[in-house]
RNA sequence: GCUGGAAUAGCUCAGCUGGUAGAGCAACUGAUUCGUAAUCAGUAGGUCGGAGGUUCGAGUCCUCUUUUCAGCACCA
């Protein structure tokens, strides 16, 4: 009897019942049938070696998928345990799934692995792979499976078979010796790993909870062509060159260091002139989009921070206190208690609301040791913060024009590419679950608006209330949050904040935290990994570098220097006694945009011989016409 | 905070199983005055992150500690 298989092009062709995928694909040629990974049957992922009983519609899916990349390298993590449990038979397995980027899968062993463990580890799994050991499923019922892993002494595998619904089938995959409980699918076989490379080990808690043991994670990726593997690996070194903190140092930009404290940021000239840029333009954005500029202190009385609930909530990473005149004073952790205060300093009117108080703001939170990273996660660091203090019935404008600023500000400085999550009602939080569904709404009405994507963050809210946060990846692909839009249930009943209504009774306001760029040290993180420390004209310390042939020139140089200041452009002269192939050497590895070569002949044509970073020669033009193209080019902020 | 690495000159790094610290670049000095990614020569620079300990002797071994890297957990 013969089934009808559609192709996702609408094609269809008979096949006799119980064809597998892979001999489908073995009929539309060898090659197909070499790369098919796994196929998804009416929509349903199975294993390439399913028999197919009815009429249905498939597709083949390869490598080149995200579905195919993941059952890859899930399968690989089956492969990594089969060789791990080889070498080290008492180590008990746990989970191992396919990431974004390979696979990783967890051990129990109270020996962690070395680095030559995971050269072992890898050699083994080459061998195995080698062995063209089949993945077969076999579904089987929750007490046979319960008993079988318990009598192969996989704890863990119990657990994780006691916390499966109760209707969902069973199966387990083997793989030579090797059994694991898996829902599949996998490839075919391990001859189709072709090229693996274990990166790295480290601990990870048992389902991610640090009350639980543990474990020993291993991080691994493969590919089906050795080609793939070194491409990745050269793609994984490049992104270490754009490492903000290696970055930061060969640009002079900012420092850390162990003498003034962990996580407290020093910002050198240059990236001081960045960062100075970055907060003339937001305070013209802000000035733009109606907000008014405040300005609040660093340290307030423990009864604030009592009132506002940070110490009942954030106790933990929030500094000591002073004392000063037998009063705690603490360092501040958020700017909102002082603009809350500037807010109450008199009456307010509905008339005045929305009122948007905008502040960069220094806060210090004590992060835990292991979570400080580079300028990305901090102890002490600039909030650009504001928040909105507004009627309700003004709250859904105001979420919309905060999200559409929001975005306007991070394009501005060349971001495209976003992650964007809307996070609901976490279990510990203040605000009735109504209140939390009208304020999600709100959030949910602006991300509509915008048309732009987002994902769900379940729970993910602050407790005080639902938040759209937008993440940037950086250079090794982690994502770090940015912008951070809060409403915020808490504060204002508080406070007691009130303003006068319409009815002349009082009401209470609702209130939105904002920061649009987040932290200024992690924004610059970001920024720098992003650009990869080629920056935009109008953000670079330096913007011309004049180099002369000679000290001869120097004289010239100067004058060409006054102009381009007269002008508004930061120029320096490199007045090395160096060579000017030297000098030039010098620029480019500084990453400075524009070199203006000068000698004799520009000199006597009052001209300048013009390099661009990483373009190269451009010609001779007169001063002035290049000072033109250069604020043109500021001005675009391209 | 947890697990596992690491810390040597301003930077990047070498220093075998314990025998008293080295290179390149940078800096400084001198020569050179040069045409598009490194001119030559010389000089100086380190209580080997810190504190204990073992040892005749510690950069090297042990303990504690600080910082840092990767990941986990956390992230108002």
């Amino acid at each position: 009897m013969n089934i009808e298989i559609r192709f996702p092009d609408g094609n269809t062709k008979e096949f006799p019942q119980n064809v597998t995928p892979l001999e489908i694909a073995e009929s539309i040629s060898s090659g197909l049938a070499r790369q098919v990974i796994t196929a998804k049957v009416n929509g349903a992922v199975v294993d390439c070696n399913f028999p197919i009983r009815q009429d249905a519609a498939i597709e083949l899916i390869k490598f080149d998928s995200d579905l195919g990349k993941e059952v890859y390298w899930h399968s690989t993590a089956h492969l990594m345990a089969q060789a791990v449990q080889a070498l080290f038979p008492t180590v008990k397995v746990t989970i191992g799934p396919a990431i974004e980027n390979g696979f990783y899968y967890d051990f129990d062993t109270d020996v962690p692995f070395t680095d030559t463990d995971l050269e072992k580890i890898e050699a083994k799994m080459k061998e195995l792979a080698k062995e063209n050991l089949e993945f077969t499923r076999k579904e089987l019922s929750r007490n046979e499976a319960m008993q079988l892993f318990a009598d192969m002494g996989e704890t863990y595998k119990v657990e994780i078979l006691e916390s499966i619904p109760e209707d969902d089938v069973i199966s387990i995959y083997t793989q030579g010796d090797f059994v694991d409980l898996c829902r599949g699918p996998h490839i075919i076989h391990t001859g189709k790993i072709k090229a693996i490379k274990l990166l790295k080990t480290s601990g990870a808690y048992w389902r991610g909870d640090e009350k639980n043991k543990m474990l020993q994670r291993i991080y691994g990726i493969s590919f089906p062509d050795k080609k793939l593997l070194r491409k990745y690996l050269h793609d994984l070194e490049e992104a270490k060159k754009r490492d903000h903190r290696r970055i930061g140092k060969e640009l002079d930009l900012f420092s850390i260091s162990d003498a003034i404290g962990a996580g407290l940021v020093l910002w050198h000239p240059n990236g001081a002139m960045m960062r100075s840029i970055i907060e003339q333009f937001w305070k013209e954005q802000h000035y733009a989009y109606g907000y008014k500029l405040v300005n609040t202190p660093h340290i307030g009385k423990a009864h604030l921070w009592e009132t506002s609930g940070h110490l009942g909530f954030y106790n933990e990473s929030m500094y000591n206190p002073i004392i000063v005149d037998e009063q705690e004073y603490y360092l501040k952790p958020m700017n909102c208690p002082f603009h809350i205060a500037i807010y109450q300093s008199h009456k307010r009117s509905y008339r005045e609301l929305p009122i948007k108080y905008a502040e960069m703001g220094t806060v210090y939170r004590y992060e835990k040791s292991g979570a400080l990273h580079g300028l990305m996660r901090v102890r002490g660091f600039t909030q650009d913060d504001a928040h909105i203090i507004c009627m309700p019935e003004q709250l859904d404008d105001e979420v919309s024009a905060t999200l559409d600023f929001s975005l306007a500000m991070l394009r501005a400085f060349g971001f495209e590419h976003f992650q964007i999550y809307l996070s609901t009602m976490p279990e510990k939080a203040v605000g009735t679950p109504e209140d939390w569904d009208k304020a999600s709404a709100a959030l949910r009405k602006a991300l509509e608006k915008a048309e732009i994507d987002y994902e769900i963050d379940e729970g993910g809210g602050a407790f005080y209330g639902p938040k759209i946060d937008i993440k940037i990846k950086d250079a090794l692909n982690r994502s770090w949050q940015c912008s951070t839009i809060q409403f915020d249930f808490n504060l204002p009943t508080r406070f007691g904040m009130e303003y006068i209504g319409a009815d002349n009774e009082p009401h209470q306001p609702y209130m939105i935290h904002r920061a649009l760029l987040g932290s200024l040290e992690r924004f610059f993180g970001t920024l720098i990994e992003y650009h990869a420390g080629n920056f935009p004209l109008w953000l670079c310390p330096v913007q011309v570098k004049i180099l002369p042939i000679s000290e001869k020139f120097e004289a010239y140089g100067k004058t060409v220097i006054a102009q381009l200041k007269k002008a508004g452009i930061r120029a320096e002269m490199d007045i090395s006694n160096e060579k000017i192939g030297y000098k030039i050497r010098e620029a480019e590895m500084q990453k400075i945009p524009f070199m203006f070569i000068v000698g004799q002949q520009e000199a006597e044509s009052n001209q300048v011989s013009v390099r661009r970073h990483t373009k190269g020669t451009l010609g001779a033009f007169s001063v002035d016409h290049m000072i033109d193209e250069i604020l043109s080019e500021i001005a675009a902020k391209k």
